[in-house]
RNA sequence: GGCCGGUUCGUCUAUCGGUUAGGACAGCCCCCUUUCACGGGGCAAAGACGGGUUCGAUUCCCGUACCGGCUACCA
């Protein structure tokens, strides 16, 4: 074990970043980081009619906001570029011809509408879907049923085929998951994958052997849809020869749907209200966007946490990491078997501890850029800083520093007078016009001094407190939430604060008079 | 259908054969708070089923059930 840690995600460019992808991507990552390893990124687009246009710049900018940066891509070079497969096309061919030299591939001529009828022809209730596999193969145009001459005669005249692998018959292929241990396949229950497809490029299944080989990856992480083409993979491995370079392999949990059954997808996101993809993502076709959990208002560090934790855990009862903290902690020996189902309410419960922990210097900026957004002016630096830590701890979503934050910097949008205004009466009124007045002769304006000026005034007033403080903040605030008022009254300052609770008045005594 | 994988509170999970099966989210209750939160305290809630192995099984083995994945010239 003294071979360098190599690992690499190998998306392919098709859309989006999915809660699992990023899990996958993260998962390599705090690996191959806890072991000073190499973090590649290799973008898998052999298939050209699935390209689609912006997704491999997505995908970089969104491992970017997670805090993810590759040691080698297409994006950031690297001694093995190049990382799209598409630019690696060349190179394939020749293994795919060697395993048919040694009698472990073989071309198959078979049209699209060969495979049709034959998957038509075989398919019986026991056999919903007939495999290219060992029997079927025979009945096949491929250079096993056809002789040498006819062979070389298609091939001569440029007719389209495939390069399939041969698998054996009755041969047991087993090997070590890191994560499942002992895993076994029969080679007989295994189709004879297509290798190269009939354009040239290779399928997944040749390209990430080859890839990995050249590219010197030690440990191989995927998602575990991918488990049952493993034996393909080993017997690639095998029969290039490179067996003794083969990585380890670890087939990570799936991430279910919250509800019912099944892998978690993008259709349960809109369907259930919640973010799937990392950030937004914009279908150039379609021109539609998926909302991310980026823009949904999650901190990086939040949306890192959460993913860390499903399917991991260090053992103690410790929920909330880093990623410096994860790297520390990760090992691939206590990622779960079985699939874990995502759960939003929880997802939200971490970002809201991580906008707890962090300070009003850590989400300025994030906290600015919403208020641009919102078109919130803000000019007073100090009080924005002011206002992130006197609410930070009643915001769940980014999004929330609008509703709970904005009225420190502008009139209230819309002000809850119902709440009051059925208990609002002249005795009410003619202590907030009193107020009015004390407060604009306030030489001071602390909130100390705001509170017992306005405790005086009410027991002078003959009235409760709690009666008034409500009126009070609904005319600061806009509604019932919120730091404590008088906190607000001293931060928003004196002129601010007399015009609001002139201007509620005003309203609540057209109000009381209709 | 076949192959492979999985199965502890509603959800995420702890447990290296011996525990009153622990924590967290969500839910409910109480305290704090003249708002809303935060915080503190509490309640309720789980080993799919059946066989073994063992002095003792949630834990190891087998079977069953259920769930999932795969079964493309997609990854």
């Amino acid at each position: 074990m003294s071979r360098k840690i190599r690992v690499r995600f190998a998306p392919s460019p098709t859309g989006g970043l999915h809660l699992g992808g990023v899990r996958t991507v993260l998962f390599n990552y705090l690996f191959a980081k806890k072991q000073a390893g190499d973090f590649i990124v290799r973008i898998e687009d052999t298939d050209q009619t699935r390209f689609v246009e912006g997704a491999e710049a997505y995908i970089f900018d969104t491992l970017a906001w997670c805090g993810i940066i590759p040691d080698e891509s297409p994006l950031h070079g690297g001694p093995f570029a190049p990382y799209r497969q598409s630019e690696r096309k060349a190179g394939y061919r020749q293994y795919a011809e060697q395993l048919v030299k040694d009698g472990y591939a073989y071309y198959a001529f078979d049209t699209p509408a060969d495979l049709e009828a034959m998957r038509v022809a075989f398919k019986t209730a026991e056999n919903p879907s007939p495999q290219y596999n060992q029997p079927i193969r025979e009945k096949m145009r491929n250079s096993l049923t056809l002789s040498e001459t006819e062979t070389k005669e298609l091939l001569a005249q440029g007719t389209p085929h495939v390069i399939r692998i041969k698998m054996p018959l009755h041969e047991t292929i087993s090997f070590t998951d890191m994560i499942r241990g002992e895993v076994s396949f029969n080679t007989s229950q295994v189709d004879d994958k297509v290798l190269l497809k009939a354009d040239g490029m290779p399928t997944y299944h040749l390209a990430v052997v080859v890839d990995d080989y050249l590219m010197k990856i030690s440990h191989a992480f995927r998602g575990e849809e991918w488990l049952p083409s493993a034996p393909v993979h080993l017997l690639l491995w095998k029969w290039l020869g490179w067996q003794a370079d083969m990585p380890e392999w670890a087939h990570l949990p799936l991430i279910l749907k919250p509800d019912g059954n099944g892998k978690l997808s993008k259709r349960d996101g809109d369907r259930l209200g919640f973010p799937v993809f990392a950030s937004d993502w914009t279908d150039p076709k379609t021109n539609e966007t998926t909302t991310g959990f980026k823009q949904h208002g999650f901190l990086p560090e939040a949306f890192v946490n959460l993913l860390a934790m499903l399917g991991w855990n260090d053992g103690t009862d410790q929920e909330i990491f880093s990623m410096e903290a994860l790297i520390q902690a990760f090992s691939m020996d206590r990622v779960h078997k079985g699939g874990a189902k995502f759960d939003y309410e929880k997802a939200k419960w971490y970002n809201h501890e991580w906008i707890k922990k962090s300070t009003a210097a850590d989400l300025k900026s994030y906290v600015s850029k919403i208020y641009t957004d919102k078109a919130i002016a803000v000019t007073n630096e100090a009080l924005l800083l002011k206002m992130i830590d006197a609410v930070k701890d009643r915001c769940t979503l980014l999004n929330d520093f609008v509703q709970q934050g904005s009225f420190f910097f502008q009139m209230p949008e819309s002000i809850d007078t119902a709440a009051i205004q059925p208990k609002w009466d002249d005795k009410k009124n003619q202590f907030f016009v009193e107020l009015i007045r004390a407060y604009e002769l306030s030489s001071v304006w602390e909130t100390h001094d705001l509170e017992r000026e306005f405790k005086e005034l009410a027991a002078a007033h003959q009235l409760k407190p709690g009666e008034l403080m409500l009126p009070l903040r609904i005319m600061l605030v806009g509604g019932k939430f919120g730091p404590g008022v008088f906190d607000i009254a001293a931060a928003i300052g004196k002129t601010e604060t007399v015009n609001r609770i002139k201007l509620v008045t005003g309203m609540l005594e057209q109000g009381a008079r209709t």
